[in-house]
Parts: C-alpha cells; structure tokens; sequence
DNA sequence: CTTTGTGCAAACACTTTGCAAGTCC
DNA sequence: GGACTTGCAAAGTGTTTGCACAAAG
C-alpha cells in the first residue's frame, strides 16, 4: 500500500529512496512514522511521534514506531538527542546541522547559530584536542521574556 | 548509628550538616549513599552509585538509593545531567562548577576549563537574550588518542 | 514466492510507591 | 515516644523481543 504523495514534500521522497537503498521496503508504516516526524516541525519527542503516527494510521503499534525510528538513526535519516528530562527527541537529518536553545520555563524553541557553536567546538579541539561529535546540542536556559 | 568520621573529609561533613540544617536525618544509609558519590570521584552513574553503596552497606536497597539521591539533589548536595546513553548520572556539588569532556570511545573524561564554556555562554546571551541554567555541561567527542 | 516487516502479547529494565517495621533525635 | 526513614514487595512506566501472520518486491 503506498500513502498519496500529494502530501510528501520533496524531501520526504529522499529519505524514502534512501530506506531503498539499503535493501529495506518502503511501507505504509514507515512512511506514516517519516511524516509524524515531519510535522513536527523536523523534531519532537517520542510521544509525540507516536501520537502524530496514531492520528495518521489508527492501528500501528508503539514497537513499530521504535523500531522504525531505530532503523531511520541506523541510516542516519534521523538523530536523537536526550532533552532535559532525558527524554529522547528525534530530528530529521537536515542539510545544514543545527542546534537548539530552549527555555525550561515557556518551552520556547530557537535555532542557535551554528557559527556560535562551532566557535565552541573550535575552542574545545583547540584546548584538548578532543573532537566533537555532539551534531545537535540543545541547550537549556531562560528566554527573556520568562525571566521577567 | 553512625560512620566513622576518621574516612569523611570535611567536604562530607558540611553535605550531611546541610541535610540537618533541612530537618532531615543523618541516616547511616544517607551518609552511605553520600560517601558513594564522593568515591566515585564525586560523579556516577546511578549504577555505580548504587554497587558503591552495596559495597558499604550489603542490606541497603535500591529504592533508598533512588531516595537518597532525590533528596540531595533537591537540597543542592548534588546535582544530575544525562550522559551520552540517556543514563543519569550524579554529581556533587562543589564550590566551583564544572563542566566535562567525555571521549566516547575510551571514556575518558576530562574537565573542561570554565572559561570556555562561560564564553560560550556569554555568546549566547548577548546574541539570543537567553539566560544558561546548565551548570554541568557534558560534551561528547573522540580523543585525541582514540582518533588515531 | 521469498523475504522483510508488523501487531500483539509477553518479557524486560528502570523507577516509584504503600506500608509495616525500624531508626533517629 | 513521636516523627522520619527504610526495606520489602508490588505497581508503574518506558522499551525490547519472539512469533505467527501480513505485506512488499
């Protein structure tokens, strides 16, 4: 069975004809899971990827989404990022990587600009000869307006 | 009942006055737990907290562990981040905040200078407005060692 | 038609909780 | 002695797995 592709942006279509390409099928499940994960804006909670699938397919099951989001992060479609209550967040792989700033009181969520991060890194490889791997930093702290 | 002071740095003694300055008590399990962390080169897993403890106290039992670490944690002895895996870990809180640097092959873990996280969160602040609550930053990457 | 993927239910790992008995002050 | 804390066992919560059936290519 195959979704309508009126819907699927034309990113979407990559990442599917990436599953293809390594040797794994393209089915309705996996593509309800690939599209939850779109509508949330590129990246959300697991919870919430899950309910977006529900609304989209009322009887697939929470293994399947662990799973497909499992086989999305083995083929790097997707990564996942631990948030501030540990839970793991899924994130579309982009063309340009890109980190977050979010406000631990109102939620809020902005782009933090890569420039200033990879300064950091920079600084880091400089400092300790370490090299980074963390492709999605989120960090925490509190937006101007809450902490008026 | 209570441990002998004669392995307890002084550090140690001011984390349990501060339990009783809270009205808490001074439970043989809590200065267990206690010197558990501080053993554990003041930051660890849960896991290892909890072996530590046993180690110390056979009949202790994991929910007093979880409670014990809640219960410091909310009095500001301690404080937890996720390491790379989602796992908690626990650290004690001491005068001078810091941050790490964990190579994700070997495990090495080492500190990282102040000053370069505190840019980093300068930058941040002056460019987005957003005021940092993590004062116990992990990053991830590969060392220099593990990268040849 | 063969291989891969899915739903279901059961197993698992980790954490929290109610309560009777024990400990601290 | 009275309030707080603990161990135990049971219940939650989130995630993984085995397997028979279903779907994809």
């Amino acid at each position: 069975m195959q979704l309508g592709h009126g819907t699927m942006s034309h990113n979407k279509m990559d990442y599917l004809e990436k599953l293809h390409e390594n040797g794994c099928r393209i089915t309705r499940q996996r593509q309800v899971v690939l599209e939850a994960v779109c509508q949330a804006n590129g990246h959300a909670p697991l919870e919430e990827i899950y309910l977006r699938s529900k609304k989209l397919d009322e009887s697939i099951d929470r293994s399947t989404i662990y799973r497909s989001l499992d086989l999305f992060v083995k083929l790097g479609l997707v990564i996942v990022a631990q948030n501030f209550n540990g839970e793991r967040i899924y994130e579309l792989v982009q063309e340009n990587h890109h980190h977050h700033l979010i406000c631990t009181i109102c939620g809020n969520d902005i782009e933090i600009d890569n420039r200033v991060v990879d300064d950091f890194y920079q600084q880091i490889r400089n400092e300790y000869n370490y090299d980074i791997a963390m492709d999605h930093l989120i960090v925490y702290g509190v937006c101007a307006t809450c902490s008026n």
